[in-house]
DNA sequence: TTGTTTTTGCAATTGAGTTGCAAAAAAGTC
DNA sequence: GACTTTTTTGCAACTCAATTGCAAAAACAA
């Protein structure tokens, strides 16, 4: 955790400073939690055009202020790093709730490695674990 | 493996034969190799309405003779199980190629698990290694 | 056969992601 | 500050895979 500010974190991250991207990243930041979408991004901010919120997002994935997360959904979820910098919390286990799509991360749960053929060049790691999250079994 | 013909082994899996549905599955039986995606079928046989494959695909892996595979390519891709059942063959990793898009399943690497939070109830695991494969890291 | 149900092919729709382009905003220059 | 250049934004359009409604065709049943 950083004591920098919201304009700080940017500009640190090579991100030009603007009024809407600022505004994304407040949101993000302090309101979001968890892993989100896109379309979560766009229905708390429906000011904000899709496209810039989209390259906004790309922007900050490429800043390595958040990372993107592949839970099998289909659809592409990004994460708040919850270090400086992305780079240094790659590689933890996500949750995917089937029955309201909630993505969790386990940030404290790296995945456990496996024997691999020999010349293939791991690039990323996914363990995503899909199933019924303990807010939804309650419910029934 | 079974020694049963392909007749029997959709009958057995509760799916009515039909002569598409019987010409889709000895194609995937047959001649689709390792993991492919609608597209890939859809190529495979021209003649074939891409609607009918989705739904034949769909009906194959209700009748657990196929798995679907998330790659995190976004695009759904199914596998042949090399058991009976698809039961009975879950929980391995999956390789997927940046370069080629090409996603190899490695059988007999199972899943290590992991610790999970109390209270989630876990329908299935996926672990997907990104990178680059042998054959395209060997091209260049 | 004839009638009923299921399956198939076509066309259309959805939904997420993505892009081109002109207007607006920000940055740089005098 | 005024002017020019560069970057960003919003809109509209497009792509691509997945999915659905519906009428025709095929399979099944009597």
């Amino acid at each position: 955790m950083t004591h920098m500010n919201d304009e700080h974190i940017l500009r640190n991250a090579g991100i030009r400073i603007t009024a809407v991207r600022l505004m994304i990243w407040k949101q993000i930041r302090h309101s979001l939690t968890g892993v989100f979408s896109l379309s979560d991004l766009e229905e708390a901010m429906p000011t904000v055009d899709r496209s810039t919120l989209f390259r906004t997002l790309t922007l900050l994935s490429e800043g390595h202020l958040l990372h993107t997360v592949d839970d099998g959904s289909g659809s592409q979820k990004y994460c708040l790093c919850h270090h400086d910098d992305t780079r240094q919390c790659k590689g933890h286990v996500h949750l995917s709730c089937r029955i309201c799509h909630r993505t969790y991360c386990l940030t404290d749960t790296t995945i456990p490695p496996v024997p691999l053929p020999q010349g293939f060049q791991v690039e990323e790691t996914e363990y995503i674990v899909k199933g019924i999250c303990a807010r939804c079994a309650a419910k029934g």
